[in-house]
This record gives C-alpha cells, structure tokens and sequence, in this order.
DNA sequence: ACCTTATATCGATGACTGTCAATATGTTAG
DNA sequence: CTAACATATTGACAGTCATCGATATAAGGT
C-alpha cells in the first residue's frame, strides 16, 4: 500500500473516474461515455484516465475507433475498499 | 468517501506518519519520537502532522511540553483500511 | 484519397505542494 | 525572570499538477 496509489486516486475527477468505471454492470465503459459527466476538457479527461491507467488502477483497450476501460483485476479490491470505504470485518 | 481522504495519505512522509501513530501499542505518539525516522526537518513534520489533523485523520494533544498524536477515534477504520489494505471480507 | 470521429499528445499557465531556515509561541525548570 | 526546550508558523523557492486550446494520430466510413 504505497503512497503513489493514494496520489491516483486522491483528485476528485479521478475518483469520479474510477466510481464510473467501476459502478457499470458491463464491466467496461468506452471513454466516449466518461467525457460528458464530468464537466472537463476532452483532454483533461483523457489525460486522468492515463494517470490512472499508469497506476495500474484501470486498463485500457482500443476497438475501433473507440477505448475501453476497465477496474484492472488484480486491483479490484483496492478499487473497492477505496470506493466502498469501510471495509466489511469479519465476525 | 472523498478524494480529499485520499490526498492527506498520498504523500509518502504522511502516510509513514499515520503508519508510526497507528502502531504504537500505547494508541499514542509524542512528536518527539516522529521527528527523527523521518529524515525531514522538524518544520516539515509538523506540517505534515498538521495537515493529518486538519484532515481529521489523527488529532492533536498538548500535555506539557509535548504534543501527543493519534489516530482520531471515528477515523479508525479509515486508516486502518488504508494502512492494511486489502479489507477483510465476510465470508 | 478524403472527411469525420475518437482519443492522445503538446505547450502553456496558474495553482498547489513539499521542503527548509529562521523566527515565533508556549511550556517547564532553575 | 530567564534560560532551555518542544513545537508551530512564516517566508521563500523549486517542483509538481490540473486544466485547456490546439494539434497530432488513428480508425472508419464514403
């Protein structure tokens, strides 16, 4: 648990980023669909999900014309804890 | 859950801080003991401490000449989410 | 081949941050 | 009261960051 992935996730755009990601049934959300909400530039947009992508928080696909994101799997539960807050303990 | 949670813990010396309050067997950490295993000058702990208390994570306590941390009481889990990571599921 | 669309990159800029030396504040001891 | 000590605050500085407009890259359609 280092501080750097603290830092990926410490910006607001970011968080809502990753909540958006992470919150789709499918899994994946095209970066088309992450443009709109959040009321910053295209290129802002695409420079925070790249900050993310190189935390190893999300993983990009390219197909066709469009780039898909997804929670990397092996951070899932990183996500999670981060999103969901407390943690649930065992009894 | 927000970003600003995250960004008291996205700096390295903060979250080494957070780690060394919230270990100590006492509950409790003269900043005495803090300023030494850091390797920042005395000025730059204090800071940080500061910006940890402003962010609620740990609070503050002056008994006699020393200023005594810990982790603030209803942040508990927080930080011990973000320190053990990985949350602990029921089953 | 061209045009359109989707996304990334570049360059610039203003804001914020971590750091330290110096100084201030507050506390205890003599 | 004064000296010594612990911690906070101030001021300055260099580095990082979020943001955007403009431009580049890449893919698909016509």
């Amino acid at each position: 648990m280092l501080a750097g992935d603290f830092k990926a996730v410490a910006d607001p755009v970011r968080l809502r980023l990753l909540s958006l990601i992470a919150s789709v049934p499918e899994g994946e959300v095209c970066a088309c669909d992450l443009n709109e909400p959040l009321s910053r530039s295209q290129a802002t947009i695409s420079h925070h999900l790249s900050v993310l992508v190189k935390a190893g928080l999300i993983t990009r696909e390219q197909r066709g014309k469009w780039a898909w994101f997804q929670v990397a799997p092996d951070r899932a539960d990183f996500v999670r804890t981060v999103l969901v807050g407390q943690p649930v303990l065992a009894p």
